[in-house]
DNA sequence: CTGAAAGCGCTTACAG
DNA sequence: CTGAAAGCGCTTACAG
């Protein structure tokens, strides 16, 4: 039923050679043939296989985005920034969802990257050990990091530090002392940082630091950013610290379950959450900004920079996440 | 630098063909032979190649899904259902994302199809003309229609015109006259028949249909279907009906917006969404429930089956949307 | 259990 | 401008 390059060539009396040339724009070829080539080929549906041209060409003109956990906020609006520049330079997506844990999660990512299904590799909040990144660059392939960096790789990412540093220091300033943190995974790399930055602020600030001021949800799933880990996390904060002055969130979903927390339990406290996703000015919710839309411009530009030129130097972008205060936080500031 | 075939099978001494069963599963191979070609792939990181592997085999074990507007949450929670089946099956996702417009569109969907990259196709919120989908029947795909139906295909959708009737006729029901509706691009397929079952519920109730009740914001981007689209229609909203009694939206995005426009302008009436996305239990939305997650794993599943059995009978499956009460329409019901 | 060989559907120098 | 032919890296009957 489907039709190849020699159907065509047959029924219009041209070689394949001919009828290939029609397909790649190539000059060279009479417009006559041209238009009894594409005739023929429209009247059967007939289009070049993209797998027979990724073999003879050598070219797949696909690169393709790999993640952990496909339906989340953050990965979302990542993805709608590589679309945004994907579709302008005519390259196809391909999205690998890494499902594995533990040493099964790198050999799934090892087992992508060697399959060549695409041309460049987008790694979107993929976290390795030093040992798996140092296997990873034997490949000969392109690869970008999206939240995370390792040397030797080109990444985009957002100093985690730094943003939960500012948000708790805010607090601080302001003369909250008591100022807890919702948490999520906290094996989670994103996680690590932003309690790094959290323990900082509280040091910079002259205060004695209390661990138990952290506190995380009851579920893993997603590696805790959902409403209901921010939601039960909330729910535990106020059961220790029923006198907290005041609260940081490690993501804005989080904060929207906290939010909820403390409707139900009636209280009332300065919130700041973290990554600005959009519902976030909506709902008042004050919150650390990370460019996510630009993030996955960005990587993607940046990818496609490196497959084009391998001797490229080794970029990694490192954006400063940036505080924005709204109805969560009234008055604080 | 990348190993092929030839070299693992020149390296280990064997045969091209062992080599290939080797990695086929295949269990006609003895013990040893398998060790020895493992041994010299691992030392080389090869892994066979997946364009070369399809052309030979036919076989490509990938499955593309079709999407319009990639970063918005009804298609981010369709595809989590998507996944999850996936993961379970082996299957790879790829993902096209339609840009054109008009006649470009249809151009860009029926070539997507034409070029053979995946076995199957997810169509997501894809509305084509009656002659459009005839001609697309024609060619030799698998296709599931996910959120649209048409004769002729296996389709996954939501009754949206009972959706917003169910609604509609809720607030009719309690008493209230004035109930709006905030709307999304009114081109736009779901759009047309939520409005549809919108009048149905004033039909049914005897009451007369007042057109200018019906109103959308001042932005086309993703169709409408975002927070600043609700915000908007409803300022507008209340400069038309400043009495409004309770007010339908086509999304909960947007409902998000509309809710922020009720604080600013100070006023509160009843509201109900459409889609029930995660945080719209945390925020207290009232809503019609789409079980957008189930309907991608449903629609996976479809998929596969026609893959398997091209002969299997259509299956249309559509589900009845169910209207969620919150906080949003409290005391009403 | 293993190998030689044909074939999958294209592209691309090389000639003319 | 056009064609004959080799090659891309695999799989899979067919023999043995």
């Amino acid at each position: 039923m489907a039709s190849t390059i020699y159907d065509i060539a047959a029924k219009a009396g041209v070689s394949i050679a001919t009828v290939s040339r029609v397909f790649n724009q190539s000059t060279n070829v009479s417009q006559k043939t041209r238009n009894k080539v594409l005739k023929v080929a429209e009247s059967v549906g007939y289009h070049p296989q993209a797998y027979a041209q990724g073999l003879a060409s050598k070219k797949l003109n696909t690169i393709m985005a790999v993640v952990p956990i496909i339906s989340n906020y953050f990965f979302m609006e990542i993805l709608g920034g590589i679309q945004d520049k994907l579709t302008k330079l005519g390259y196809d997506l391909s999205i690998f969802n890494v499902t594995g844990a533990g040493d099964v999660f790198f050999e799934q990512v090892e087992h992508v990257i060697r399959r060549r299904a695409a041309e460049g590799y987008l790694f979107i909040s993929i976290h390795l050990h030093p040992d798996q990144w140092d296997k990873l660059q034997k490949y000969p392939v392109s690869i970008t990091l999206v939240d995370e960096f390792y040397e030797g790789f080109d990444s985009v990412s957002v100093d985690n530090v730094q943003g939960a540093y500012t948000a708790t220091k805010t607090f601080l300033d302001a003369g909250y002392k008591k100022v807890g943190m919702i948490s999520a995974l906290e094996t989670s790399k994103p996680i690590k940082d932003r309690i790094k930055g959290y323990k900082l602020a509280f040091e910079d600030s002259g205060h004695i630091f209390d661990s138990s001021l952290i506190i995380s949800g009851d579920t893993d799933y997603r590696d805790g950013f959902t409403e209901r880990g921010g939601y039960t996390a909330m729910q535990r904060m106020n059961k220790v610290h029923p006198t907290l002055d005041a609260c940081f969130c490690s993501s804005d979903i989080q904060a929207v379950g906290a939010l909820k927390a403390m409707e139900d339990l009636d209280i009332s406290i300065p919130l700041i959450g973290y990554d600005d996703i959009e519902i976030s000015e909506y709902i008042g919710l004050s919150t650390v900004r990370q460019p996510m839309r630009d993030m996955g411009y960005i990587a993607t530009q940046t990818l496609i920079e490196r497959m084009n030129n391998e001797e490229k130097a080794i970029s990694q972008t490192m954006y400063s996440p940036k505080l924005i205060l709204r109805k969560s936080t009234n008055g604080i500031v």
